[in-house]
DNA sequence: ATAGATTGTGGGTAGTTGTGGGTAATAATC
DNA sequence: GATTATTACCCACAACTACCCACAATCTAT
């Protein structure tokens, strides 16, 4: 195996199903960890769309969640909107997951979606939602990036 | 089993009732560990709303409890507020459990409600409620979650 | 180039889940 | 002790979900 595990990258376009089924891209599946038992969690995203995760890197998510105290008020607002949308699901004999209407509804999906590879985590839009977010983004200035450049180099 | 046990997450929306019984989401229950024996302990939030906890969970709340000395005024408010309304109970066959009228009125619970998972605990809202909470908490400065960024990577 | 395997998409069906109500056992009240 | 209220357990049913099968399009390998 060359690739890493549970690094997805790529964008493909895929059909949201009358039933909200959407297929994850053989790719995803194949670099997904074993101990993932083909389960994914999906929830949303800081964007109008849906973030999916393996499973095993959301547990870690969890296990700091649960660390935070409900003593205090902003543990509280923080744990409910981060775990509030979260549905661990397993995908299908064909490889599809089953959104919930919920996050439909969020991420205004039809039938055609965007599916976008986002290192550790994957993207789920609807495609004129994210020519919009696209169009916005242009104007952000070059030096935006210039924090970046310290952490990254690419 | 790939998920975690005794971790909820996720929010759905349910009806109380004319008995004052709720159906436990089927998604909980299974996640549920056997040594719960299908046993959960509801008391009052911290927030307006119903706290539902599994009762192993519960049971650890308590030997922490033991250990704060009853010398200190704070301390003995805090125990007492904390375990005078909670009540231990077992879902039935359809996977109900009955609320209690005290916390139905002081989560102000009517017809519609919304239980949503908060990793270790379960929390029932007035949806009516937690729509007030939502809009004060928009009001927290964002800066207020700089020291959870620091813990949790998302 | 062709055969075989894989992948994306659609639909059917049996089992599960959420919700309502009924009845018998238990507790509370007078 | 008799009567009423409350609780626990059971049955019913519509809506939904998980699982299965089918098939066309695409990819892989010989």
């Amino acid at each position: 195996m060359t690739t890493n595990l549970n690094t997805f990258t790529g964008e493909f376009s895929y059909t949201v199903d009358a039933k909200g089924r959407v297929n994850i891209p053989s790719k995803f599946r194949k670099v997904l960890s074993v101990d993932n038992e083909d389960t994914f969690v999906i929830t949303r995203g800081m964007d109008p769309c849906v973030w999916v995760y393996p499973i095993v890197i959301w547990q870690n998510i969890e296990n700091d969640l649960k660390n935070l105290s409900s003593l205090s008020a902003i543990n509280r607002t923080f744990v409910r909107n981060t775990v509030r949308y979260a549905t661990p699901l397993t995908y299908d004999g064909q490889g599809r997951i089953q959104l919930t209407t919920n996050l439909i509804n969020y991420a205004d999906l039809g039938k055609k979606t965007l599916i976008i590879g986002m290192v550790n985590k994957i993207e789920i839009w609807n495609p004129d939602r994210l020519k919009e977010i696209d169009k916005k983004n242009m104007k952000i200035d070059s030096t935006a990036y210039d924090d970046l450049a310290e952490k990254i180099i690419i």
